[in-house]
RNA sequence: CGGGGUGUAGCGCAGUUUGGUAGCGCACUCGCUUUGGGAGCGAGGGGCCGUGGGUUCAAAUCCCGCCACCCCGACCA
């Protein structure tokens, strides 16, 4: 196939957009492959459809490599489904909802869990019809509150869902692992720079989940990485590795102090440095040697309200989204002013361990920071105005309700597999495996009969890859000053030919040479543009990213033409007659 | 939802302070010249100045309201 520039619906832009902030917002819409329509939706023109087209060829090969049969669901769909797994309320407003000429309920689908489960339903019900895995590529409609950076974030966006189907868990874990080694191979194709992080399953109910982030600097997520290992996670789902617990004997008993005017950690800590019947001889006390309780409101799925308390070292702060992510599905918000009135035992400022726990007068649950092991001093609120106590020790003076994982993660933070330090880094989730469960067979009576004529709730699997995102993701990671700069499996083409001047000659020979590429099965941008300068033609080219381009120019008459690389920028002249060949092996055709 | 910003030709922008016939660059059309890194000259076409109201002899410009969009944050199975 030979696109021909002279005709090709395509408009490059010298400038930026406006509105365009990211690289790769910026290039996709100044190379012309995608136009903004409303915000979050977008048109592919000829060539970002060309490259649409290609992840989603390269998806398809590995989906069918592990035995996933393509189906499409339609966008629009009946409330019905919806309501039965309580999504159409769940979901509030960042569905798209609409109503058809009778009132009758529709939405444009987010996610379709819902519409397999009832297909599946709709066609078996033995054990002998499964494992089944079933997956679409399809356009999904998301209302974000405030989609980013051009088709990275869209409201309509496509996406690869499939979904798994067993009769048990080992059947689930079997499917789970094919997916995983499928995009692994999805994105190495595709010559993504990615880490597969643990993620949480949250409020989906199931148990193993991971997410593939893109490292990218303008990621939206944030997670960890080991300086020296492999292990990756989301930030919600780090673990904090516990210390062994320590000896209590002989520790001081626990003394109460007169601590007036200390209004922050900081200057509790100053205090006990400065005063000699608290500071500790051997070292100064720092703010790792308190113990902060934060108290918060969790609001359950049913609407009940139920305080909650969070010890940790007071050098740390609270990440909220931690907290809510290992109490899911309740929310989480900090205790509000008249909801910390209304229970008397609690003294702002001055909370500490001796009220709180179940068994504690104020009645309310405290879960501690790993760290906070038995045997551990610290000081803390005296439950008093204008008291501290110091020495109190874990598992003498107080046991908590349990642990938490609360404090936000930093930098320097242990890695709870080798123990080497934590990296924050940025990413975009651009796949997310998980072991769904029953949860949507449940709500749906999806049940098969096992071979003991048994009925037996399917366990699914669900599995995503955001198609449209990853093509922002790569021309984000790839691109360099001068434009796009496509892996080989996604580009628009395979080569780019340059007819550089205007005689008859040149036209004709780069024609001729396009025509000779097609023929040897590549497909060719021909910028065959009579009144356009060489200069725009060179620009152009960059700016487009096919990987290999051809310049047909000057030096033909003497039968030579010029093959350049795109990243790397070199250039290599070569004889007319030696130039298919050439091409197809640097194609890899 | 909170904070900041912007709406003027297909794109990028000036003009608004101080009201007086709507401009520049790119792109587009025609002619001549030019042709290996975003060519030159000449002649053209294209605008409800986001929108509604007000002030005024006169509004892109001043006043009041609304809308849209962009960026940051909150949110994001």
């Amino acid at each position: 196939m030979v696109l021909k520039m002279s005709t090709l619906f395509l408009r490059t832009l010298r400038e930026d957009p406006a509105d365009a902030e990211v690289t790769s917002h910026r290039l996709l819409v100044r190379a012309g492959y995608v136009r903004r329509v409303a915000p979050g939706i977008f048109t592919f023109l000829p060539l970002g459809l060309r490259v649409l087209r290609n992840v989603e060829r390269v998806i398809r090969e590995e989906m069918d490599a592990i035995g996933g049969q393509e189906l499409t669901f339609p966008a629009l769909l009946p409330r019905e489904p919806y309501e039965a797994t309580g999504r159409w309320t769940e979901y509030g407003d960042n569905i798209f909802r609409l109503k058809d000429r009778r009132q009758g309920d529709y939405l444009l689908g987010p996610t379709h869990e819902e519409m397999f489960t009832l297909q599946v339903k709709d066609f078996y019900s033995s054990y002998k019809d499964l494992p089944l895995t079933l997956y679409q590529i399809q356009t999904k409609y998301r209302d974000e509150a405030r989609p980013r950076a051009g088709i990275l974030r869209g409201r309509e966006f496509v996406m690869k869902d499939s979904y798994s189907f067993d009769v048990d868990d080992d059947g689930l874990r079997d499917a789970y692992a094919r997916h995983r080694v499928a995009y692994k191979k999805i994105f190495d194709r595709m010559g993504l720079d990615y880490v597969i992080c643990s993620a949480m399953s949250g409020a989906m109910g199931g148990s193993a989940s991971e997410e593939f982030l893109a490292t990218c600097d303008i990621g939206e997520d944030t997670f960890v990485r080991c300086t020296n290992g492999d292990y990756a996670a989301n930030v919600e789902a780090v673990t904090t590795p516990a210390p062994a617990a320590l000896p209590i004997e002989g520790l001081p008993a626990a003394k109460v102090a007169d601590t007036p005017a200390t209004p922050t950690i900081e200057t509790l800590v100053d205090l006990f440095n400065e005063r000699e019947d608290l500071r500790r001889d051997d070292r100064p006390w720092t703010a790792a040697d308190t113990l902060k309780n934060v108290l918060l409101m969790l609001t359950l799925p049913d609407g009940k309200r139920e305080p909650l308390a969070v010890g940790v070292p007071g050098n740390r702060e609270v990440d909220l989204r931690r907290v809510e992510a290992q109490v899911a599905p309740a929310e989480v918000a900090p205790m509000s002013e008249a909801e910390f009135a209304s229970h008397p035992a609690l003294v702002k400022g001055y909370i500490g361990p001796g009220v709180l726990g179940e068994k504690g007068s104020s009645g309310i649950r405290y879960l501690v920071d790993p760290r906070v092991v038995d045997g551990t001093s610290w000081i803390t609120g005296a439950d008093e105005p204008g008291k501290h106590v110091m020495n109190l020790v874990a598992g003498r003076d107080f046991t908590p309700d349990g642990t938490i994982e609360a404090v936000r993660i930093e930098d320097g933070d242990v890695c709870p597999v080798d123990g080497g330090a934590l990296e924050l880094a940025r990413g975009i989730e651009i796949g997310h495996i998980f072991q769904l469960g029953r949860k949507y067979a449940k709500a749906f009576d999806l049940t098969v009969l096992d071979r003991n004529g048994k009925s037996q709730v399917v366990t699914m699997g669900s599995y995503g890859v955001g198609v449209t995102r990853v093509i922002a993701v790569v021309a984000e990671q790839t691109a360099d000053e001068r434009g796009l700069c496509w892996p080989r499996e996604l580009a628009p083409a395979d080569v780019h030919v340059v007819a550089a001047g205007k005689t008859d000659e040149i036209r004709d020979g780069a024609e001729k040479f396009a025509a000779a590429l097609e023929a040897a099965g590549l497909t060719v941008i021909l910028d065959d543009r009579k009144e356009v300068s060489p200069g725009v033609k060179f620009n152009d080219s960059e700016l487009l990213g096919v990987p290999t381009i051809v310049v047909v120019g000057k030096r033909l008459a003497d039968g030579v033409v010029e093959i350049r690389d795109r990243r790397s920028g070199e250039k290599e002249e070569i004889a007319l007659d030696q130039a298919v060949s050439r091409v197809r092996d640097a194609v890899g055709h």
